[in-house]
DNA sequence: ACTTACCGTAAGTGAGTGCTTACGGAGAGC
DNA sequence: GCTCTCCGTAAGCACTCACTTACGGTAAGT
């Protein structure tokens, strides 16, 4: 599942595909009513939201003629996972850093 | 503090980034061995540095001629911030969404 | 003082990518 | 059945950006 971290973290690097997300954080949407919150055209916002669709951040449910997009719980639970990693090792580190002053002879 | 958030984000869009963060997280390196560890030249691995301190992601000491980088506790922590506080809205979603099946009309 | 090691910066290049316009297909309403 | 809405995809373009080579500057060693 972290094997996807690297598609995840490119998704997130771009920040309209940001807003999309962010704004998925209040509900379900349809591209259009996505759309209409960013200065960028429709298509644009169909491309992001394939890749954020293929970091499996967002997931979609076809209505009639609508597609509705929301966040995908897996994905952002897997990207959760490798940044509570992260920050464990980093706070390892800091930890060690400070009762090691600096005892290198390099 | 959350205004640099979109500059880290980005930070983290690129792999090599990645690896250098990750790379920091066994410790405090010199610009030369971080640049040992990738397949790219060194003035590429400071172009990266500078993107990366930048986002107050890393922090360098120099050390006579050598500038050792370590990664920065406080954007670090300030990262950590902003995605607690989307994993947060995130699970409130989820749950609006379970207890709200589907009674939409329109 | 001269050389060597370590590193940042500038300039230039190529590939990636985010955007637009144009098009086609599928479902809903009259 | 026809139209209109909603949307994905293709093609093309411009711009960003990651990378390289070349250069200069500073500190340590002899």
């Amino acid at each position: 599942m972290s094997a996807y971290g690297e598609l995840q973290l490119d998704a997130l690097g771009d920040a309209t595909r940001r807003g999309i997300l962010e704004a998925l954080l209040s509900g379900p949407l349809p591209v259009g009513k996505l759309a209409d919150r960013f200065p960028v055209s429709r298509p644009a916002i169909s491309q992001h939201l394939r890749v954020l669709e293929r970091a499996q951040l967002v997931t979609h449910r076809t209505s009639g003629t609508r597609r509705v997009y929301r966040l995908d719980p897996e994905g952002i639970d897997s990207l959760r996972e490798y940044f509570d990693r992260f920050w464990t090792q980093a706070l390892a580190s800091f930890k060690q850093k400070v009762e090691e002053p600096s005892a290198n002879g390099d």
